[in-house]
DNA sequence: CTCCGGAATGTTTGCGCTAACAATTCTCCA
DNA sequence: TGGAGAATTGTTAGCGCAAACATTCCGGAG
């Protein structure tokens, strides 16, 4: 029998030895099994704070196959909507007792995805939501072996895969009914990158809702990358042109670079053009002037993801078959001093 | 023995059934041991490819006692640079082999944070990192057993603990520096909470600066909170004042805030009064004007963090000492509009 | 008292892997 | 050709834990 050597951590053993029980009754103990002596429970909680034992993880993980850990994949966490969702998955988490690993992509083409899986599964992850709502990871995601469970935020409802969504032609045609109400004729939209599947989603409810209200559909200003310097360069363009007296921003950022540009070109907001934005960032409130915009919930797009994704996980120990999970949350028109009544 | 019944996940002694080698001699081709014949690697590698063979990371771990995971403690990863920074970290540990595992803060009290140690520890990380550079985060971490090492990012140099910290002090007296010599006659500070350690280092810069330079020390504003809400009502106060004409601000999204109370209350920016913000968040150089600022590299300054660690870790597992490691990143003013001389 | 049945506890086993050691096969030079 | 020594492979023994089974303990019915 292995001494113990003062260095060591403690293990089970120990703790049985001090409390003048079996290792097993510790166990019981950890584990909350019923049939424990009150008076044992206590001498053995006692050992266990006086060696400050921590029971093994991987010994644990070894025996009951469960890791308690979950991976998300995001591709750049450093944008507010997947940092927000990846504080919102956490907190879920914890409270359900899980783990979340997180593993940033490189890229965004198909392998860069399938590598994160892969270094994921590696990690014995029981689950992994993935934040990259872009075409080329949605069909990576294809791919994947099913027996890791998966949700993915905001790959609408295009793919086969569970998701959580905002519901992004709702709200894009939300701003633009608003615009169009206000009296414009027609709306510009500022397009987000193709490849996010979000994007597209708002570029067709914007068209959608010109098309039936027979409004005229202008060609919509692409190559934006979702920030404010794109914005900002794709802004100078419709400065130039005074005709246009209303635009859509895919994101709120890249409203704040029009609003840049805009100002920079001696055309008032909103007197001159109407500028609405999309996300709701914390900072749109100031800027100027406030922005109108449409509020997605991250957090609670978060909270979801994870929701759905544990029943998943718990769906395929129960050994039921899983259900495809697709949860869409509506955003809401959040209205400030960016947007009016044309000039007659 | 056990009989492979389909269902099961492979394990080494299946893939060495297959090779028609032993299940040590499949550890050592996926150890990259040397004494191994090619021809034989060649066929435990076909094996592991037939079955689909992952190594079962507990089972490792439990022998090796490694877990190559680190765990990082954020306070809010919404905010942009702490979401930078963990951004950084992971690209950082993906190349050392390491996964990481994030824990977020609920609250700020010396409770949660233990708590959040807690957690990782007991997931047998075998680093961690901190990102919460407030006193009290500070203060609890100075409690923690000493065990598992711990780098803390933005700790400044208050602390016993092994940092990487920007120095807030000399990118504060850059900014004061730069609106003295533009011929301002001193410079007011919009003051960041008053319980983060930047927040007082970059106070404490502004302050030593100006009285080194011999100008009068205005009382900061305070009750800021970082958020561009507290900058546009702090920002009230300073617009309805005619005589200050030089503001640094603690960050960039107060700075925003500032610029927003200035424009309604009619005073123009950098005309009436000067701005200087802190971070250089991407979207300040098209805030309404562009923003002047200290830029943070906050990428670095994760990757920098998750070195340390790495050191602290080779280090313990070597058996040497630690040694107080403690980096600091040097920030650079990035000139924009938002500052110029003042009106004569 | 005795014996029964459930509550409480102990013992054994194996999860899948790597380290340590043992055994076998090659090399190459005397 | 015969080893010595290296290269290669195999065997055994845990790592720390929880499940399965075995044993002991206890209170109450007969």
């Amino acid at each position: 029998m292995r001494v113990i050597d003062g260095d060591r951590a403690p293990v089970m053993a120990d703790v049985a030895r001090i409390a003048g029980v079996s290792h097993q009754t510790v166990s019981r103990v950890l584990n909350d099994h019923p049939n424990v002596r009150p008076a044992t429970r206590d001498r053995v909680l006692a050992a266990i704070r006086e060696l400050g034992y921590r029971p093994n993880a991987a010994a644990r993980t070894l025996v009951t196959r469960r890791t308690n850990t979950l991976g998300v994949i995001s591709f750049n966490t450093t944008l507010y909507g997947p940092a927000s969702m990846l504080y919102g998955i956490e907190q879920a988490a914890k409270q359900h007792d899980y783990f979340v690993t997180v593993a940033a992509l490189a890229a965004l083409d198909r392998r860069s995805v399938l590598d994160a899986v892969e270094r994921l599964r590696d990690q014995a992850v029981e689950g992994i939501i993935v934040i990259a709502p872009q075409t080329t990871a949605v069909g990576a995601l294809a791919n994947v072996p099913s027996d890791v469970p998966l949700v993915a935020v905001g790959c609408g409802t295009h793919s086969s895969l569970a998701s959580v969504a905002v519901d992004n032609e709702g709200g894009a045609e939300r701003a633009t009914s608003y615009l169009l109400d206000l009296g414009h004729r027609t709306v510009h939209h500022m397009a987000g990158p193709a490849s996010w599947l979000d994007a597209q989603e708002r570029e067709i409810g914007w068209r959608r809702t010109l098309e039936s209200r027979g409004a005229p559909v202008p060609e919509p200003l692409t190559g934006g990358d979702w920030s404010a310097r794109t914005g900002f360069e794709l802004g100078h363009r419709i400065a130039r042109d005074p005709q246009i007296t209303a635009v859509f921003c895919a994101n709120d950022h890249m409203a704040l670079g029009l609003l840049r540009a805009l100002q920079q070109a001696g055309r008032r907001v909103p007197e001159d053009v109407s500028v609405i934005g999309f996300d709701d960032i914390p900072e749109a409130e100031y800027f100027g002037p406030p922005l109108t915009t449409v509020r997605q919930d991250f957090d609670e797009l978060g909270r979801r993801a994870l929701r759905s994704l544990i029943q998943l996980i718990d769906a395929d120990l129960a050994g039921v078959g899983r259900a495809a999970v697709r949860v869409s949350i509506d955003p809401g028109l959040v209205v400030r001093a960016s947007a009016a009544r044309p000039a007659l």
